[in-house]
DNA sequence: TCTCAATTTTATAAAATCCATAAAAAGAAC
DNA sequence: GTTCTTTTTATGGATTTTATAAAATTGAGA
């Protein structure tokens, strides 16, 4: 679930973001000052922030310099009281991804939200999105597909995910669980045989001859490896 | 040089804002009603707008619904005599990007104007409306149509938009994300299948097999792509 | 107001992808 | 070679994603 942090000191404000964001399914962290905001931050990790300006003790512009050092990319909405606010956050290029001035709907607030995770969600998506090759077949992770001479191969995100993880440990034998764990993440079952089933399926689509892999070779009892 | 469209019933207030923002170096469109305002728009395009509340015949909310109705990201900044129309301009959701309340200080409103342009400068990126060529069909985005032969297919402008879009990143996948914010902005809810269904609709038009479209294909899992 | 067209929602179908199962094949150990 | 373990792959069903038809909604213009 999405976690949004939200720093705010007024009491009411923040409850009712709270509640707001919770029925539309995000997952609420509320921080009363800046210092619990840049702990919460730490401690939760949250995919958004929502930054009051005018705050007790470290007010947003703070808040904000901390959360950059640790978190380049997270997204931050700040909220202001005054328009003017608006041109020191623009004029300290804090990083901020928007803001909005007081008072605002609550159906404004979530279409904001909404759009800016929408838009980040794509730039963090693929991190590194270069094309590359293995053995005679181009890679072109932003087409989702692969070249050989001219011939197109329709590839699937996962796909790629594999390959990339393979092309950037050439050499190096990634086993299972890694692969799984990279590629799959959490929700992996060790037992399964979904990451064989989907070498296979990859195999036959990339290789050549898929009984005898040149890109995706077999390591028996460690893993796979590309070289 | 960005141009600038300043709609201000008091001759008085518009004169200095020419004649302060001309200085700036920007080109300065005045309107003396809400009227003229929306046609000046359509005419000459411009890259800001500057919107009176209080004006004769048209309105500054009417304007600017008029205005979104051809350009969804033109920054707009209204001004307002009174602190309440505020409300009314956040309350309309009518997509302004700031507000001023009068009276204001020349270097203020230089100022914010400055702001509003860095921080929307990726938004109205390429904004141009030249015809273009997709497989064999000719598209003409001024007129709101596409050619095919000497066939003509009646275009809206959400569909003009969604193939500048697949047009100006040829070969490249646009994941629906970056679909749904360039084209749909703030108010497109991920739910919803608007989308595919326009995408839909869209193909009804303009491939000759809509069931093996060669202008808008689907990349499964990622989005669409044309060639 | 009514009408028309564009758009969105809803519901269902279709397609692509993914995975569990199980049997076959391959490799390792003896 | 035999046995045990690991990997591959065929098959069919499950899940996810996309497409489309039909109904509902919206919004502009008459």
């Amino acid at each position: 679930m999405t976690k949004i942090l939200i720093a705010e000191d007024d009491d009411h404000t923040r409850d009712a973001l709270r509640e707001v964001l919770t029925m539309e399914g995000y997952e609420v962290i509320p921080a009363g000052d800046g210092l619990q905001a840049v702990d919460f931050f730490r401690v939760e990790n949250p995919d958004f922030v929502c930054l009051d300006v005018m705050m007790p003790g470290l007010n947003g512009y703070e808040v904000c310099k901390q959360i950059r050092k640790q978190d380049e990319k997270v997204p931050i909405l700040f909220l202001t009281a005054k328009a003017e606010e608006i041109d020191t956050v623009l004029g300290l290029e804090l990083g901020a991804d928007d803001y909005m001035t007081k008072p605002f709907g609550v159906k404004e607030i979530i279409a904001r939200i909404r759009a800016i995770l929408r838009r980040t969600a794509s730039r963090g998506a693929g991190k590194t999105d270069d094309d590359f090759t293995m053995d005679d077949l181009r890679i072109v992770p932003t087409e989702l597909r692969a070249y050989r001479d001219k011939q197109e191969i329709q590839l699937s995100p996962r796909d790629v995910k594999v390959l990339r993880l393979l092309f950037d440990r050439r050499g190096k034998v990634i086993d299972r669980n890694t692969l799984a764990d990279e590629v799959w993440g959490v929700d992996y079952f060790p037992e399964s045989r979904a990451l064989d089933q989907h070498i296979s399926q990859l195999r036959k689509r990339i290789e050549k001859d898929p009984s005898q892999p040149r890109i995706i070779r077999t390591v028996h009892g460690a893993g796979y490896r590309f070289e």
